[in-house]
DNA sequence: ATGGTGGCCACGCCA
């Protein structure tokens, strides 16, 4: 089985446990990093994890919002939290995870939504979204420590015009509005991260990970945006084998609103 | 057409 790592944001770890748990049995990814766990580090189902083959476990979680968490078959060394915008929330944690030859370092994140209004004059929550983004340019794809680099989680940005169900009616919309997705697209290059999913799905074609709950029929209607999202640094454009997106656990029973989207790649 | 749904957890806040 080649490498894999999923991203996921599960809108509480506890009420999905049993969706989780089905999705590790049939994809098996070797490293599945969620957010909006919702769950206090104490009350984190570990065992359930433990159970179904997830001994390596990191969390960083609060109470009623926010928190992620990386789960892996492998073992997981040097876990960080790193803070943003001095607000003790937990939207952040790397780990390290080997893969074939290399040492991987994971950031699992989940970016701020922003609120509704896209002014950070006059919504503190618009204003926090874009000094998180600020702060997230310390985050660079390769240091001088000889490791490979993912970043994933639901950043809560739509960059390009594919990546949301019209451009044009989203331009004024929160995750999809001229200054997030600038500063989205400048600090992943200038961090040195490569796309991974639109490395393997070309820019024209439509992806979604995301359908809202407020629609009477989301497949239908299928006004979709691509918040989550898998970065890597440039070596791993080589392994990757490919990038699966599972729009179908959006119909699921009691679905969290983003699906699964997972990356595979050529090393043991 | 400018509300619609969902989760937390105890009621309004957040997405």
């Amino acid at each position: 089985m080649p490498f894999s790592v999923a991203t996921w944001n599960i809108n509480s770890v506890r009420l999905r446990i049993d969706l989780v748990l089905q999705f590790l049995r049939d994809y098996q990814p070797d490293v599945l990093c969620l957010q909006e766990t919702k769950c206090p580090d104490d009350l984190f189902p570990r065992e359930a994890f433990h159970m179904a083959g997830y001994e390596h476990i990191e969390i960083s979680g609060q109470k009623g919002y926010h928190g992620v968490a990386t789960l892996s078959r492998r073992p997981l060394s040097e876990p960080a939290r790193v803070g943003f915008c001095n607000i003790a929330d937990c939207r952040h944690l790397s780990t390290i995870v080997t893969a074939g030859a290399k040492r991987l370092r994971i950031h699992n994140f989940y970016v701020p939504a922003g609120g509704d209004e896209p002014d950070p004059l006059i919504n503190p929550k618009f204003a926090h979204k874009l000094g998180f983004l600020e702060e997230m340019k310390a985050m660079n794809a390769v240091y001088g420590d000889g490791h490979a680099s993912l970043l994933v989680g639901d950043l809560n940005i739509a960059p390009l015009e594919t990546d949301v169900w019209s451009h044009k009616q989203l331009l004024k919309v929160v995750s999809h509005t001229p200054i997030e997705t600038e500063t989205f697209e400048a600090l992943r290059k200038n961090g040195g991260w490569s796309d991974l999913m639109r490395h393997y799905i070309p820019p024209h074609e439509k992806i979604y990970t995301w359908w809202s709950y407020r629609a009477a029929d989301w497949a239908a209607a299928d006004k979709g945006r691509r918040l989550d999202h898998i970065w890597g640094s440039p070596d791993l454009e080589n392994d990757l084998a490919n990038i699966t997106i599972l729009r179908e656990a959006r119909g699921w029973d009691r679905p969290s609103d983003h699906v699964p989207v997972i990356a595979r790649f050529n090393l043991d």
